[in-house]
DNA sequence: TCAAGTCTTTGACTTAACGCAAATCCATTG
DNA sequence: CAATGGATTTGCGTTAAGTCAAAGACTTGA
């Protein structure tokens, strides 16, 4: 059966019993996503808790004005929820969209919580994976409260073209590489060529060059 | 007993049996922190749980810079962790300090997993607590990503001084409210004369005098 | 009461970031 | 092959934010 064997992979459920393990396949719900459709959007109550079958999932905050700001990328067997899975009538406070085309394996707190409050390991393997989060979105404070646009940038270039290549197509546009470090595409233009000058990278339409990743990691601030 | 009074407000050990409720208070130790005190520093593992009993912390992150960020306040009965709590060598992603004189209850990972894991319940209401924290992250998120400085500021002053009270001792440093915004005393001390010249309040040395709270709010951008 | 230290306030100046508009480039479609 | 549309690039002006330095104001302890 295809959904035991994702399942099983995740920690979480690693140790369930076999009986539990079937109870948790029944009620699960499949349900598929086109790139670029909407999972569920800022604001609502989504009392649910998924895993990802295929396709990748990003989570991304929106501003008033129509700015945004991607948070994280949810990937091919990793877990998400929606806020209202742990707390009545709480909003989701990004929106999640499939940024491929996507299958989510899902359930719904009523269903599952059952199973949760019964097993103490399940529910202290959740509570981890919940801090996780909390981790990770420190992380990002950290970033926007201290590291300055640049560092944002260089600190994004490093993390997203491995460096094993030192050639590599451009496959965010610039929108999508503003929306991760939170700025404008303008910016995000006008800093790469300051990298360009520095002799850190060599630009052109679609792909980047990298020269010299150590002046990237200067600008990143040093600390990692 | 003291402790029982502030364990068994706790939502999250208020279901328990009088049984475990004597583990909890047997396994819980009990420290005094001076005001200003640091309890952990950024990056240690510290794999503790505690409730203040008395006192006030505060979680900081600071900048390589020294420049600082306050990220949240935790009072008197509220409940905190290291996040090596629940991760194993995970190490702290901010500061604590003890912001007035401090008596916290604590116990450690290795004391309190036993009792965790084998109630499913309790575990889960951790789950929910830490998800709390999540919560409160993304705010944190959105205030820096898409308000500007001075919305941040506007913010601040109408959640640290009460609507009942026009007439306010200024009890928060212009260092301590640049830290709590994340920018510097003088860009807030500019600020707050920008927010009197707009009429919406009056200052001296000592106090605010609220004279308009609806122009705050039209600052804050409005959203609550 | 003097001195030292801590806060607050202000001015002058620098830099970072943003927004708008226009130019340019490229891929795709009709 | 022209046309269209998305993406990139650039110039230019503006605002937000930050730094440095210095002057006051208040507090506290010796």
């Amino acid at each position: 059966m295809k959904i035991t064997k994702s399942l099983s992979q995740n920690q979480i459920f690693s140790h369930l019993e076999e009986d539990d393990f079937h109870r948790l396949e029944d009620s699960a719900r499949i349900r598929q996503f086109k790139n670029g459709e909407w999972i569920v959007h800022h604001g609502d109550i989504w009392p649910y808790l998924f895993v990802i079958q295929k396709g990748t999932v990003t989570a991304i905050k929106e501003s008033l004005e129509g700015r945004s700001l991607t948070l994280m990328t949810i990937e091919d067997g990793e877990m998400f929820w929606g806020l209202a899975f742990f707390i009545e009538n709480a909003p989701m406070p990004a929106a999640l969209k499939a940024s491929e085309d996507c299958e989510l394996l899902l359930w719904s707190r009523d269903d599952l919580l059952p199973l949760i409050l019964e097993d103490g390991k399940l529910s202290w393997e959740l509570a981890c994976m919940a801090i996780q989060r909390v981790q990770f979105a420190s992380e990002i404070v950290e970033k926007l409260a201290f590291q300055p646009l640049t560092g944002r940038v260089a600190r994004l270039l490093l993390e997203q073209f491995p460096a094993t290549q030192n050639v590599v197509p451009r496959h965010l546009t610039l929108d999508e590489m503003a929306s991760r470090v939170g700025t404008t595409r303008e910016m995000v233009c006008r800093i790469l060529y300051r990298f360009a000058e520095a002799g850190a990278i060599q630009i052109n339409r679609t792909e980047f060059i990298f020269t010299d990743r150590d002046i990237l990691e200067g600008y990143t601030g040093s600390s990692n």
